[in-house]
DNA sequence: AGAATAAGATAGGCAAGTCTATCCAAGGAG
DNA sequence: CTCCTTGGATAGACTTGCCTATCTTATTCT
């Protein structure tokens, strides 16, 4: 007989449920009845804390992105290197946040009216990221040109990380980071 | 009374219809009556040609992408000149394209394992886009040093303003496509 | 121990959507 | 003019998913 879960771990439970049915069948396909079933539970319960199918989706998005808010800050010594290792945690770890977030989620935009920028924007407002501090560093080494350093160039690599993301759902072959820090990122910056 | 389509000119009314109600709604809350009632029809007529969802809608973004095909071949005289213009056309008329192609049809790739890039490739095998052209003129006119037209830089100001439109799920304003040529692209070329 | 709380099972009403069967009507082909 | 194809209307069977009501049972609190 499994223990009956409780509180926390049980909420917890049911919004991994709903995370991994969403990862794996997308918004559309999207069903109360498979988190219930997913979690082993009835759907009494799930309906108890979330009384729709739409709050139960903004919930799951919100409990994994506070999960995985928090990357390791590199130091390798050099830009190249901390860009590098930046985006390959990133390549290596986000891409089923960044579909979500950008693909399934086409449903929910548009019965709100936003878009994935906006949806980033209340995540990242006001907060320091980690690549501000890996550019201020290689500022103060003297690696690279600040006036070089506008917002479209800072986020380069990131954006076009993510594009290839977004048309492959896959992560992106490590020469494809290389390719993208060495001949894109780096002479525009140095 | 209205006039009784028949034939062709039916079947493009019925695809119309589908396109719309894809771009209106997306993949999610595409269904068989809306279609049919934008259409102005009735279910019978769109079953005879297409016995489900999914191969009304895979019938429909073909459809729509043959419309396309062609793009204005900008010539300016100058490589910036040529390539605002051919971004400003995009921009303009293909957000609802890009976006259904990415977004709406996550489903559609979920089922069948692919992603756009796919999709992509296998409407531009073989075929000389626009944008070689441009950038062949540019090459001969010495305004770019031909070594540095990697595939990835060739590519990269449609990348970014595809990201963007991905993002935001609207036009790019005018002096963000400016900003990509002046402080992305022309300086990696040039 | 006993009471209170919340988990979990089961069943079912309701709504929406898919797809088919059946019919009638328009309009082009002979 | 008549036939025959095909468009179009209507109705309904069937399925699926949402959500609620009701009941039993495990776990925790006092």
């Amino acid at each position: 007989m499994p223990e009956r879960r409780r509180g926390a771990a049980l909420e917890k439970a049911l919004l991994d449920a709903a995370w991994e049915e969403l990862t794996d069948n997308g918004y559309a396909r999207f069903t109360m009845d498979a988190v219930v079933q997913r979690a082993g539970t009835s759907p009494p319960v799930l309906y108890r804390r979330w009384s729709n199918r739409d709050e139960l989706v903004r919930a799951a998005v919100l409990h994994t992105l506070s999960d995985h808010r928090r990357v390791e800050l590199p130091d390798t010594g050099s830009l190249r290197g901390d860009i590098l290792t930046l985006m390959r945690e990133l390549n290596a770890t986000r891409v089923q946040l960044v579909t979500v977030i950008s693909v399934q989620l086409a449903d929910y935009y548009q019965q709100t009216g936003t878009s994935p920028s906006d949806l980033r924007d209340s995540l990242l407002k006001g907060r320091r990221t980690t690549v501000d501090v890996l550019l201020d560093r290689a500022v103060g080494r003297g690696e690279v040109k600040p006036e070089r350093l506008t917002e479209r160039v800072r986020s380069l690599p990131f954006d076009l990380l993510r594009h290839d993301i977004l048309m492959t759902f896959a992560p992106v072959p490590d020469h494809v980071l290389e390719e993208i820090v060495d001949t894109v990122f780096l002479p525009l910056v140095s």
